[in-house]
DNA sequence: GCCTCGACGTTATACGTAACACCTCGGGGC
DNA sequence: GCCCCGAGGTGTTACGTATAACGTCGAGGC
């Protein structure tokens, strides 16, 4: 910037392709921008194609974006991309969006810590629309301040400021949890809850308690603890050494505190299944890796992306949005058991 | 698009507030630039930006980037941020980058499947510069032809087409790793390595052949996996059934490998660490989840994408690049210990 | 009393692109 | 012979911003 700037060859604009080929720059732009098909010959058409390709020549991004009005970028607004859970949701969204030539970029939002910074700012380039995630209510406030389309994922359907939602059947999910831990035979649980207070969260522990209410005789116990492996264990170890009757099954709002649990059974001379059943949610690669792989419930994270990018095409093009939750499917492997008492 | 494009208010422009406050827009540009303090008296510049706050007006990031024929905008290229490592790098990457007023944005690099697509074109605007980590020669050779600033994130340092190379002392780790094993006194090793054909995993294994090749009487057998927990288990499980004298030490290029050998160890009833130490690499939370924790090597990912965002903003400004590795630490957990015939 | 000068603003321009409105020209139709 | 028409191009403009170059005006030096 402060020297050595003009050795350097500047970038070809469409006019230098213009000159080059021996046409106007109108023509450069009729041609390379692909629409307006039999507009120009065949013949020219070929030429000032090589003649770009020979200059090396590229569009200049902020031009087209200022002239159109538009950049082709959504924002997605993601808690952490270190969960893996949302990193396969970037990965859905920006693999869609790359099919209807769309930019995705990210703001990773402040998780509790940190300054909030702008996130308008954050994208370097206007904006065509946002996805976000759950998220607490005031950073939500400024996105829907903005004017911009918005669609969120996996938050409160109630909530109707924004122009979408793109749901998963979390309800469904923590039912099936409950259901294949009632159906084998236990009635002493512990909640081992995330200390997050999103949408996502709060629909886990309100099936969960529906589900255990329609059985009867079933009790439950809540911790809540942050996402974090080692602050699962402590909450779990903890609730696990109380006095009265200890529960036999562990259900947790996440992957990441099942992980947790385990550790604190382990520590408590516990064995997973035999003595205490364990469950999470996500299905993330931490579930199989685990010994034993855990029972979860699978959330297809990239089709989250995907169908949040799906939404806010619609809604740009002025489409409707279909609705509807994405299903989620319980995956039972070795971390659930009988409780020891049915076991003769 | 189509239609309801009128009654929208469209965004106010800096010349909007110029109106409103009765100044002319070279003026609101002034003052909101913050640059050129006492260009303009205190009182005027006080009415331009409360009348900018109440229109809320935004900067038309386009038509600034044309102007300025910059961005402030980086692209990162990195293989996957399903790997926690290649997130965290992002996250410090980015928290840099925010302090200086700069974005980054994301290209995952196709990993083998998919097309390749255009990097520049996945960037959504006009870039300052590329950050890349290491990654296929031929996709490197589309970044080095675009004569953008260019760091390499933990690569080969012989490759001088990089204005920059950050790198990790991956060599120095996998020698305190072999170090610690030899000391415990295992002899027979196996190495499970990443089936990518890096620079970051080639030096691991030239560097524990030759810390094995100094202790004189250690043997080694290799075999490669994807990095993928199933993978690496299948891999491992192979390796550990073949007849002959088992290795009582799996080192690993990847945490996630050395989850899958953990797997494998179980399988086969062996059990970790008192018959089968292993160890990883990259000290991901996965480290910590399993049971025993893992024995490996802590790397600085966010430092890794703060000191490329740092070397970034150097070359822009035409300052040196200091370099130098950052430095790697064994972390000695519980999946390590002597071998069984060194137990009395 | 003239000139200078600094403080405070304004006018004008360029960045590179997309696309509207226009121009030219040869070929039919009548 | 005149007009119309479509194919194939070109001139021109606007997008919103940053900043260089240029007033203007009152205070102060000599």
């Amino acid at each position: 910037m402060t020297s050595a700037q003009q050795p350097v060859p500047a970038r070809p604009t469409s006019r230098d392709v213009a000159r080059a080929a021996g046409v106007s720059q109108a023509t450069v732009s009729l041609v390379l921008g692909g629409k307006w098909p039999g507009r120009v010959s065949e013949t020219t058409a070929q030429r000032v194609r090589d003649t770009a390709a020979e200059l090396g020549y590229r569009p200049n991004l902020a031009a087209r974006s200022l002239r159109l009005g538009s950049t082709r970028t959504a924002l997605l607004v993601v808690p952490a991309l270190t969960n893996e859970f949302f990193a396969r949701v970037y990965a859905g969204a920006a693999a869609l969006a790359a099919e209807h030539d769309f930019g995705v970029v990210l703001y990773p939002s402040p998780d509790g810590t940190g300054p909030a910074r702008d996130p308008f700012a954050s994208a370097r380039a206007a904006l065509d629309g946002v996805i976000a995630s759950s998220m607490a209510a005031d950073a939500l406030g400024a996105l829907h301040g903005a004017d911009l389309p918005l669609v969120m994922l996996d938050s409160d359907p109630s909530d109707t400021g924004p122009a979408a939602h793109v749901n998963l059947d979390i309800a469904d999910g923590m039912r099936q949890v409950t259901d294949h831990l009632l159906g084998l035979g236990h009635r002493r649980f512990l909640h081992l809850a995330s200390a997050v207070d999103t949408w996502t969260f709060a629909v886990r522990a309100r099936a969960l308690h529906d589900a255990l209410g329609a059985a009867g005789d079933a009790t439950v116990r809540t911790v809540r603890a942050p996402l974090d492996v080692g602050a699962g264990r402590e909450a779990a170890e903890q609730a696990l050494a109380v006095a009265g009757e200890r529960p036999t099954a562990i259900v947790c709002d996440d992957d990441i505190l099942a992980a947790g649990a385990c550790k604190a059974a382990r520590r408590l001379g516990l064995r997973v299944p035999d003595e205490l059943s364990v469950t999470g949610f996500d299905d993330l690669a931490l579930a199989t890796a685990l010994e034993p792989e855990l029972t979860t419930v699978r959330l297809p994270a990239e089709q989250v992306g995907e169908r949040g990018m799906e939404a806010l095409l619609a809604v740009l093009d002025g489409r409707p949005v279909e609705p509807g939750g994405l299903p989620v499917d319980l995956v039972v492997r070795g971390s659930t058991a009988p409780p020891p008492a049915a076991r003769a």
